[in-house]
DNA sequence: GATGAATGAGTATTCATTCAT
DNA sequence: CATGAATGAATACTCATTCAT
């Protein structure tokens, strides 16, 4: 019993010591952007010997790497989930835009990394992470999509490429996350939610 | 006389061996990223001594900022020739979309480059220029929303924020250029611009 | 009675302990040199934690210093043995290349480092080792000679420098020994102990 | 003309800097060994800065090759004319024999090098370069061996294999010059040439 | 006594930038 | 005025060693 609980304080302890380390990158990845932060300062800001951090990651591009797929993981776990909370397929939609701005708005660094993973042409890894990424995005895309699809199915949305429909509320959201991201106070996020909801569903046109 | 043809002769080379400079650098940029290139490796793309690119850019960072700099200036010339081009809203909208998309269809290492600096955030740049670019982007959008702000006053397009519907125009556009940007064969370029266009002003509700 | 049996299973433990560490240290060290043998890999390779490795030897160095000395030891103890068995000269030398061929045809490692240690210079120890090793090389060195000396008195060996002699012989043997080394199959080791002898004492010249 | 003179200037000056270099970490390899010597202190040693050392040479590992394959590529032409320089077989033995000597007499260091190069299991590179001496070094014994195979035909020296008297002959070269290179007070090169040819063409035996 | 997490000095290597020719 | 050799600060990464549990 005792044997165990030693055992399990050490697993806790190095699980814990990760974290520390992942969150002091997080903040300097999205601070200064991947080529700015030197292994040293992230070794710094979690209050670690540099060796540590090597033990716990093979290289600089490993650290990157678990970082960002720990990230998406969990934020295509949240969409996913907020996507098949509701059957009526216009709540979906709600509880999608909701969702994914909740998710950033509890942490501007994951956004800003996100959207420089996603949207801007990332150069920070080699090789490999880049498109299991771009894998990971392209499903969460297909989910919308068949979001859109049974919508379409129901009479709920018009006819069209449910593919191009859920292209168009990423564009959209994206387009709004980046405007808050750019200036927090001027563009609330609670008010804008349906605001989003209503312009992806009417379009701009009077009718 | 003859030492005037000198001299403009001379003018006239050292503006081509700068547009040499900046064509090497901005197919670097765009393939590799700011960090992953270096300056040996623009001279040596140019066809240039080393010394000769610092002769014309005093760093690296001023060559980068001279590359955007003229890239965005004659984007949003584009852009707003394009805007202004037309009085009607609708067909000045459809202008700036399709614009917009020529544009960048004629250069991905551009499109790049744009959604490097503009969507993803940038870290290629200490300060200053990130800013200015900025300013720029949201003057651009702020005449996009004045466009649309016509729009409403003339009734075409329903109430609402004309800068958020101008952004959402942006977001939509911009996420449109991104799939072809990943994928050129099969998200073709031609058939979206009234797709885009329908989104836009439309939606996706069933009337 | 229990007590000093469970001291003595202990001390048995610990000794057999420490053989094993040598023995993975030994291998390594041969295999890929001194430098390029970390000290987490030895421990590994015995199957023991660093902490453990560290506790049989107080650092690296040492390690290697206990590897030579114990190497070197039995090594002299058995050319010594070889050397003395037989009273008549010529047989003593026939012993003696005997032995040496013997002791290294046992393990191919041990003369890895024998030759990293005694031929090449050996850079692996910063000081003291070094001249230890050397002084222990001359000693036998001399052994040897005093055999020739004898060889001399007795009219066997021809008149001359006995140190060079015994130079000489360590040398021809060395040069065999090295042709085993890299090329085991080409180079048999039972035929080659009276073909060194033959050369050793009759030269290459036709009489 | 001028344009020549400048040219062939830069050139000379960078073939000496490329020697001043090579000079600088022969010296530093031999006296500590290849991994206790730091590429600042050969660039340091050869008063130039790091920066430049790796514009000479691609890396530590490329550095070492270099100065070992210029040495070897000079020890074996150095011999090879030694060789050839007589047609009689004692002769030309005895050439080899003070050429060996020679080469060496005049750079400590190089010998140090030669020794842990081809004696002492070298683990100073990855791969390649180690096999490419080895082959050399072989092509050498070759030599050595026809040399040995023509004395055989023409009756000048016993029948055998001339592979082995070769090895023989580079065996008691290489033990002398380790005693000279132990003790250069102690073993003078000069007097010993005739005894190692001695000792090699009639051994050790009283007639 | 064994363990292995943590340490941090040390090292190879890159690359923006300068300046003598 | 173009050239490219030289510079050296900066940085990723390793590994011998320690010590709390």
């Amino acid at each position: 019993m005792v044997e165990k609980k030693k055992l399990s304080r050490r697993k806790m302890d190095k699980l814990r010591h990760r974290h520390q380390m992942l969150a002091a990158a997080l903040d300097l990845f999205a601070a200064k952007g991947y080529h700015n932060v030197s292994m040293h300062e992230i070794a710094g800001k979690a209050e670690f010997a540099i060796g540590t951090l090597y033990s716990f990651f093979k290289n600089k591009e490993d650290l990157y790497k678990a970082l960002i797929v720990e990230m998406t993981d969990e934020y295509h776990r949240i969409l996913s989930d907020a996507l098949f909370k509701e059957n009526d397929t216009l709540a979906a939609i709600g509880e999608y835009i909701a969702a994914k701005a909740e998710f950033f708005t509890n942490s501007v660094a994951t956004l800003r990394l996100y959207f420089a993973e996603t949207r801007g042409a990332s150069f920070n890894i080699k090789a490999g992470l880049d498109q299991d990424i771009r894998n990971l995005y392209d499903e969460m895309i297909e989910k919308l999509a068949s979001t859109m699809k049974r919508g379409m199915d129901r009479k709920v949305l018009k006819e069209g490429d449910p593919y191009y429909m859920a292209v168009t509320l990423e564009g959209i959201t994206n387009a709004f996350l980046f405007c808050w991201l750019e200036d927090p106070k001027r563009h609330l996020y609670a008010s804008n939610v349906p605001m989003i909801k209503e312009l992806f569903l009417n379009g701009c046109l009077t009718k």
